[in-house]
DNA sequence: AATCTCCAAACTGTCGACACTCGACAGTCG
DNA sequence: CGACTGTCGAGTGTCGACAGTTTGGAGATT
């Protein structure tokens, strides 16, 4: 594991549960989980060199994510999406931005203004020369940090568990950014709304940009479903 | 499957620890325990007749419920509300409910319709002859039927997860519906801008109603946090 | 009297084990 | 030949136990 950045070894020896979901979390999102597919617990055990208990537990934690569901007395499966749920996320995080961004348009700080044009960059950098993985997040990154600014803290957990989803899902269909140039560039416009403080010019450019997003994993979604 | 309608009720061993989360959840709207307890596992297991497996299950659970709130090492304790938390709450509320009565102006149906009309009928009976708690699951059961009908099931759950904490906040503020009769009648304004199907009345109405609520609860909730 | 040290009790994290349940398969009976 | 039944393996639900950690207080020290 990554333990050193630096000499010293991960002070805090995060618990197993943790560390369990987040390498079945990067499992899952790695694909190497058929979606529907059923964990037996005791084999993940044995992979992991545990005991059950953590296992079960870092279920539960991945279940309240909703990247696992759980049958009674039949175990954890893989999360399965379809059309209609990936709609369902897409449009409640169209929700939650709105109102996030409607919020911040009214408190922007020049701080947040050059945080903003910062991660553009590094999104724009990572589309150079990143890996899809890399731009996905920072692509994540940038909009949590609107619903971050925007001061309410409860609205930025429910877009983490959204975002959780919607990694699941964009990394299920496969590779997404075809052109991450041209994707990192289509933040731009949100910024400059910004900048102009007016609530409907930031949530008109939100709504294109997001628009175009759930278009076009919709679309590659239902390609891939047809299958 | 079911090849005999004949009735035989689903027999339905709940497992332990959906029970002892439904326990808890009981005892902690009760107020059984305080704010920022400290829950200790063998006891509630002992209380129980069980043991702690399942114990630290239902308490991950009531934690992803944001009920509880976990410390390594340290265990579970009673989630604690300061006055900007319980702010953004409501404000997320607001957030999704506009969302939804907008989508649900756009799709209403006689049937939804009658619904309504339906449950605001019972929160009036409720209102007369009913406790406090019910007033407030028929209070939230209104709501939560706009949310539904918007179509939007991850849209309910977010919702939900939400009243959880609201109906937490409510009871550990003490009672709210002074006059209970009134607050169900300030629902049926929500109805009437549903018939005329402009979303922007809804909201409007929407608007007026949650507002209402959210400053009632806020100044409960500040006076009793300045004790 | 206030503070520090150290110890014991209580508690959490984890483990291995057992009982019960579910699904599949094969055997039995009509 | 088809439907029912008994059996078996796999897997979950739950339990009791052990080890390491945290907490609170008794006793020692200044």
């Amino acid at each position: 594991m990554t333990t050193t950045t630096r000499g010293f070894a991960t002070i805090q020896q995060r618990d197993l549960v943790n560390q369990i979901a987040d390498m079945l979390t990067e499992a899952l999102l790695k694909g190497d989980f058929a979606p529907g597919a059923h964990l037996a617990e005791a084999q993940l055990a044995r992979d992991f060199g545990v005991s059950r208990a953590p296992v079960r537990e870092a279920a539960r934690l991945l279940e309240s994510r909703g990247m696992l569901v759980s049958q009674p007395r039949r175990g954890f499966f893989v999360r399965t999406f379809n059309a209609v749920e990936l709609d369902d996320v897409y449009d409640l995080r169209l929700c939650l931005e709105r109102h996030a961004i409607r919020l911040l348009a009214g408190k922007l700080t020049t701080e947040m203004e050059t945080a903003l044009n910062a991660q553009l960059e590094t999104m724009r950098r990572v589309a150079r020369e990143g890996t899809a993985v890399q731009q996905i997040e920072e692509d994540v990154a940038f909009h949590r940090m609107l619903c971050e600014f925007s001061g309410n803290q409860r609205l930025v957990r429910v877009f983490d568990e959204l975002c959780h989803e919607m990694r699941f899902c964009i990394l299920l269909i496969g590779q997404l950014y075809d052109d991450a140039l041209r994707v990192a560039d289509t933040h731009e416009p949100i910024i400059e709304a910004l900048r102009t403080r007016d609530p409907d010019a930031c949530e008109a450019a939100l709504d294109y940009h997001i628009g175009i997003a759930q278009q076009r994993v919709g679309e590659m979604f239902r390609q891939r479903e047809g299958l």
